[in-house]
DNA sequence: TTGTAGGCGTTATCAT
DNA sequence: ATGATAACGCCTACAA
């Protein structure tokens, strides 16, 4: 392994010299720079990441905290799309990424936690659909012991931010088509699970949309899932003109439902999976970036570390309908 | 930060000593190593990573390259499975991890990827589905330059080995199954890519089957994609008893042409993969262990990295049908 | 059994 | 503009 000290040798300059060219440092001779740029081509010099990190260099770290929901499964689509668009965002801005899942936060002490993410030199920590539930890491991001960035979970102080999309306004809009496409004023709310932040959020915009267009609205918690939506669409949907489901995965699950009864209602979902394509009923849906929210979540922790103020962003959303012949390959 | 020297004092020893301790050294008295041990304790402390990498003790560093198949969706089920088991394994084992997208190695430069891994202080690789066309990931496996396990790809040196289930004889085992339930004899074998080695071994166990059950077999060439596998059930399949295909997205894909044409045929799949329940016909498929496949590719690569040999390593597999009740959450 | 000291590869401070 | 040199936190002979 070619060392710095190679470098300085070959080029005849000493070690500090060759640091400071390495890192574009002002005050050096064209003709010096030249020639360590020249040895370090020569030598295949690569700066040692953890030695750099050793000597307060601190490239950066950052942690990324998925949450995979139970098991795995159809849903994991919208975690891998959050860890590409992070670990490429990451790549861009020069930052070393460590992937980590929420079981392994929840499953020791606070301090633990700390530790272990100081242990890693990890500066920033990003975490993606953040609930309620999830006591230990709501304890780091208030210790503002790191720089945090949580998607879909609303903490904002001095060192942390929120980005997700506007959940009310999506929720009203993707509503708002289906109900208007298909003249129904008899609405089946199968709202998210208690524990999750977005659930207030989107049960908020449909009770603004119930309200602007006097909807009669039955609302039934769907803990975000299938098989209780099913179940709930088998007891509440009869009298209903249409079923409002706050995630595609429910959808689905009301959607089937109607297809056992043999009756026709039209459901909409929220997300955009793929597997909305597979329904065959074109049903409408919410598609968020995935990608892009991750990317920016990322983006800003990096601004937070370099000073800039918690905030919270919004990213834009799509209605769409999702077609099977769009989805596969 | 808390270091080794904070622990020193607070126990009242050297920092040699600490090290000691920390690092399970013989030669150090109950009581030293149990003051240690508390004053530790007490300070929450946790060693620094970067600088035990640094001072020879190399807490080996891990690239995990997973493959996304184009876009995202459906699939990503598997890899987000393979990513859980592989980095749940080397916590266990101690190991830092790092994960990459192929995408990334692929664009740029065999030598760029070397640098890059290198400068990462890596020194072991999981590649996870590799295919033929990655160049690149096969030349750093070739050039021995570091610890390589490969993911369903025969690739073994002194410093690489390569573990997946044994594909023929899982093909084979649930095209038994299927063709013997239903009493079939004609078959249409969806193959997958080329490109893909798992393809070759999947259609020998088929032909293997063929021979010994005097089986009328026409095989075409599905791509792994949903779209052609649905082409080709239609132009194909008029005259078969049962369709046989190389993985869960074709098999979706051809069942879903059967039922455009109404007409009922058996289908079997490959993978186990979630969206399987959702057909609503009972397919059998092969469920793969993927988390166990990781965390065994994860433990082989350390063995390597131990001065192992580098071999192949044949995991289980279980033949299975996918229940909608049973995939729902 | 315990402590001392040198070194790992960089960066940063301070002379020169 | 350049070069010594002291950290950074830890490991490991080697000395006591």
């Amino acid at each position: 392994m070619t060392s710095i000290k190679d470098v300085a040798r070959e080029a005849g300059v000493a070690i500090s010299t060759v640091s400071k060219v390495l890192n574009n440092y002002p005050n050096v001779s064209d003709e010096t720079r030249s020639k360590v740029e020249e040895a370090a081509e020569k030598l295949h010099f690569v700066p040692n990441a953890a030695a750099a990190a050793l000597s307060s260099k601190q490239a950066a770290r950052l942690a990324l905290i998925i949450n995979p929901s139970d098991k795995f499964g159809i849903g994991d689509e919208i975690n891998m799309q959050y860890l590409s668009g992070a670990i490429l965002s990451a790549r861009n801005l020069g930052l070393d990424v460590i992937t980590l899942f929420s079981g392994m936060a929840e499953e020791r002490t606070p301090e633990q936690l700390q530790q272990y993410l100081l242990a890693q030199s990890i500066t920033g920590i990003v975490i993606f659909s953040l609930n309620k539930e999830q006591k230990n890491l709501q304890e780091l991001i208030r210790s503002e012991l790191f720089y945090t960035v949580t998607v879909d979970a609303p903490f904002i102080n001095a060192k942390s931010s929120c980005v997700s999309i506007d959940n009310a306004k999506a929720q009203y809009d993707v509503a708002l088509r289906m109900i208007s496409e298909n003249n129904a004023s008899k609405i089946l709310y199968i709202a998210g699970a208690p524990n999750g932040y977005v659930t207030d959020e989107r049960l908020e915009g449909m009770e603004k949309l119930a309200a602007e267009k006097a909807l009669s609205m039955v609302v039934a918690d769907g803990r975000f899932s299938e098989r209780t939506a099913r179940t709930l669409t088998g007891k509440l949907a009869m009298d209903r003109d249409a079923v409002v489901c706050a995630s595609d995965m429910m959808a689905m699950g009301a959607m089937r439902k109607l297809t056992e009864m043999d009756i026709f209602k039209p459901v909409c979902g929220f997300d955009g999976l793929s597997l909305m394509g597979y329904a065959g009923k074109h049903m409408y849906t919410v598609r968020q970036g995935f990608e892009n929210i991750a990317s920016e979540a990322v983006k800003e922790c990096c601004r937070l570390m370099n000073g800039g103020e918690g905030r919270k962003i919004i990213l834009p959303h799509e209605v769409v309908r999702m077609e099977y012949e769009d989805v596969i390959r």
